[in-house]
DNA sequence: CGGCCCCGCGTTTTT
DNA sequence: CGCGGGGCCG
């Protein structure tokens, strides 16, 4: 523990130290945050806290694990008992307890925002609105806002400020929408993600006995992001904190890049108003970057107004100046960033979990893969498609979902037809119409038809009938069976997995191994939760972890030596020796949505802050003059963020070279970045644009080869009777070269692994001079 | 009722 | 461009 402390600078051990009463960490990047925390949490613990005692709230699952980890580290077993998770997470735990005394039952099912968007979707057409008018993005954002700012049905309906703010939307139905959906989600026995933390306070509100209760058994409350907590969970923080008055908030204004989905960074600005006693400690050290990569930071974020005061140092080398990569098209970014890379790669210095790529929107990963592929160089990419929202693991938990819940009406929509049971959508939207009426679930109105009952009977309601069995012959499996044997038996009586077998596709098949992924998931959840709590879990509880966690929580980045790809977003709180911030340009980093926005403009370049604040060694920006977007070109000037950076902390030789390199025209360079400035980046696009003649419509499968550097050049030298080495295969003989049409196949004598094919454009020979 | 095709929309970002 | 939903036809 001693030694723990000795590693600590000044201004973390007085946070680590002072844990009693209401502490504000304002915690820069890279400051150790995750240490102080780790760190004072121990000490609590050393000075007789009880583990139980302690509430450490977090904003993503990995967090919290890496966290409690830590802590195990240091206390050993006793780590197991403190209350550690995300506000979600937590809360539904709290709910699932407390879940009688606000009309629920324990065993309530969490609806993920596919299901909240398909029940929006069935409540629109229900209510015969316009589609147009009333887009289920937009309404689902609007319902989402209004639960986050703890406004029910009820107030939404009563309150003429609201209902002048839809009608200026010309969505003047909107409280009839959202009182629908709530009384949907009840009837269904189903919370949406923004429930867990309005029922928190309803609950809260309503009973103050548990209230209460929860309050004085959480003596010392902590929470990490505090600058991303929305009005819900402050409100909940708050409450919980009035008995003891012990809470640690840690945070960093410069990194609230949250608001879109109701996040204050007002929460964390106004916390000394709201607690005047509290005490604020600084970290202002970054341990993380090098010199140029912080006061390029800190140049950029000194833009925006309202920041709390700090300044951020690094003590470190001065570093690599910040890099800058100019493309003219979105092929050559990828191109080019991925060439860096392997350029340092080769150069023996680093290894592939070295690198990041950072993106502002998923879409822009496609190209890099590309490339990166290409090159054979490793890769994965964080976020974008889940596991989990795949169709196939979807419409298997839908059946454990439906055997927890029978009223969990999305579940069984999604699978009373899947496997085909001849069950149509006139049977269901009858069904749904005549439930919805008797403020009903599908499954207790079903319950209630009497076969005679017009709207459905004959061979509808005999086959609905049987699907019905059939679940409550698996929901009694349920009870005796533990969760991986129960979820087996479903994928198989279900005719899920015939079903998969049958389809001898590639998707087929991937799909029946998502399957079998999923089933080893389960297995292996049922073993680590007996190993922790002494019993297996009760499939409920393997259902919230699944809803409530998202897969980037489940991967452990530094397991794998890949390059990683990501948003943005994603890379909060990660760091990486090199990495690539791309797609630098105004409208798509800015955003378009934030032109007009001042506090949005403020948010994204926030976000550019934390993108340049996860490099250690080197940051590298770049962008492209054209990208495609919707299959569509579309060009825009490079960012303004670029200019914002002191020029002292960048390096602009690169652009230099890179002019001479590419351009064939290499004085022609333009006027004025994104606004009338100077014009230091910017280069006017060559009459002719770099290698092929510009894309076609429809784009080639893929697009001039990355042979080392840019050159057009296929065959690159390579003959029958070459020397070449491979990365993977080592050294070899070339035997053959095949022209096919386009692309250029080697056929090459190893060494080591023998005779091997490759297309010149994936493997990345090299030539062996003697 | 199920399969196929066309159309429209989306790109912020995620618990 | 790629996906999902809705409409149409067999």
């Amino acid at each position: 523990m001693s030694d723990f402390f000795s590693s600590l600078n000044p201004a973390q051990l007085e946070a680590v130290q002072s844990y009693q009463g209401a502490s504000l960490i304002i915690a820069g990047a890279g400051s150790g945050k995750t240490r102080v925390l780790t760190c004072r949490i121990a000490n609590m613990l050393a000075h007789g806290v009880p583990p139980s005692a302690v509430l450490a709230l977090t904003f993503t699952n990995k967090a919290a694990k890496e966290m409690k980890e830590r802590i195990a580290g240091v206390v050993g077993e006793r780590a197991r008992y403190l209350w550690m998770g995300t506000f979600h997470s937590i809360f539904a735990r709290i709910l699932r307890y407390e879940a009688e005394k606000i009309g629920f039952t324990s065993s309530y099912t969490i609806y993920d925002t596919a299901d909240s968007r398909n029940l929006l979707r069935a409540i629109i057409k229900e209510l015969k609105l316009d589609e147009n008018t009333y887009k289920v993005n937009d309404v689902h954002a609007r319902i989402s806002m209004a639960k986050n700012n703890l406004i029910t049905p009820q107030a939404y309906a009563g309150s003429s400020s609201i209902a002048y703010n839809d009608a200026q939307a010309r969505k003047p139905h909107m409280p009839m929408i959202y009182a629908a959906y709530a009384r949907r989600c009840k009837s269904a026995g189903a919370m949406d993600f923004d429930d867990l933390l309005l029922f928190t306070n309803i609950l809260f509100r309503d009973h103050p006995d548990v209230l209460q209760k929860y309050s004085e058994k959480f003596c010392y409350l902590l929470v990490d992001e505090y600058q991303d907590t929305n009005y819900a969970q402050y409100l909940i923080i708050k409450k919980l904190a009035a008995r003891h008055h012990n809470l640690c908030v840690v945070g960093d204004d410069a990194q609230s890049i949250y608001s879109f989905r109701g996040a204050k960074i007002e929460n964390i600005l106004n916390f000394q108003k709201d607690f005047p006693e509290s005490r604020v400690f600084k970290l202002e050290q970054n341990y993380r970057s090098t010199q140029n990569i912080v006061n390029a930071a800190n140049s950029v974020i000194e833009k925006n107004a309202g920041q709390f005061k700090k300044k951020c140092f690094s003590d470190g080398d001065r570093g690599e100046k910040v890099g800058l990569l100019a493309a003219f098209t979105d092929q050559e970014e990828g191109l080019r960033v991925v060439g860096d890379i392997a350029d340092r790669l080769y150069g023996a210095q680093a290894q592939y979990s070295d690198f990041a790529i950072l993106y502002r929107t998923n879409s822009q990963s496609r190209i890099f893969e590309d490339s990166l592929r290409r090159k054979n160089i490793p890769y994965r990419i964080y976020g974008g498609q889940s596991f989990y929202q795949r169709k196939e693991i979807k419409d298997l938990l839908a059946y454990l979902r439906l055997i927890v819940n029978h009223s969990d009406d999305e579940a069984f929509k999604r699978i009373v037809n899947y496997p085909r049971r001849g069950i149509g959508d006139t049977t269901i939207a009858r069904l749904e119409a005549l439930a919805s009426q008797s403020n009903l679930s599908l499954w207790d109105c079903i319950l209630s038809l009497t076969p005679e009952q017009a709207e459905v009977r004959g061979a509808a309601y005999k086959k609905v009938s049987q699907f019905l069995l059939l679940i409550g012959a698996m929901s009694r499996q349920a009870g005796e069976q533990e969760a991986y044997e129960l979820a087996y038996a479903v994928a198989q009586q279900s005719g899920v997995i015939a079903e998969l077998r049958a389809d001898k596709t590639i998707e087929g098949i991937a799909r029946l191994e998502n399957v079998e992924e999923l089933l080893n998931g389960i297995k292996a959840f049922c073993e680590n939760y007996k190993e922790e709590n002494g019993a297996p879990p009760l499939i409920a509880q393997y259902l919230e972890n699944v809803t409530l966690l998202t897969d980037a929580d489940k991967e452990k980045p530094e397991e794998v030596n890949t390059v990683s790809l990501m948003t943005i977003h994603a890379a909060k709180g990660l760091e990486y020796a090199y990495v690539y911030v791309v797609g630098l340009e105004e409208n798509l980093f800015p955003g378009k949505l934030s032109m007009m926005s001042p506090p949005e403009m403020e948010e994204e370049r926030r976000l550019f802050y934390v993108a340049l604040t996860r490099a250690k060694v080197k940051a590298t920006l770049s962008f492209a003059q054209t990208r495609y977007r919707w299959g569509k070109p579309e060009s825009n000037p490079p960012s303004r963020f670029l200019k914002e950076i002191d020029p002292s902390c960048v390096d602009l030789s690169v652009i230099e070279l890179d002019a001479d390199t590419l351009s064939q025209d290499p004085d022609d360079y333009a006027e004025g970045c994104a606004t009338s400035s100077p014009p230091r980046f910017v280069r006017k696009a060559p009459r002719q644009p770099y290698g092929q003649p510009p894309r076609p419509a429809a784009p080639p499968p893929l697009p001039p080869p990355p042979v080392n550097s840019l050159s057009p050049q296929l065959a690159g030298g390579m003959a029958a009777g070459v020397a070449v080495e491979h990365k993977n295969f080592g050294r070899g003989v070339v035997t053959n070269v095949e022209n096919l049409g386009g692309d250029v196949k080697v056929t090459v004598n190893f060494k080591l692994a023998g005779k091997k094919s490759l297309l010149m454009k994936y493997a990345k020979l090299k030539i062996i001079d003697n």
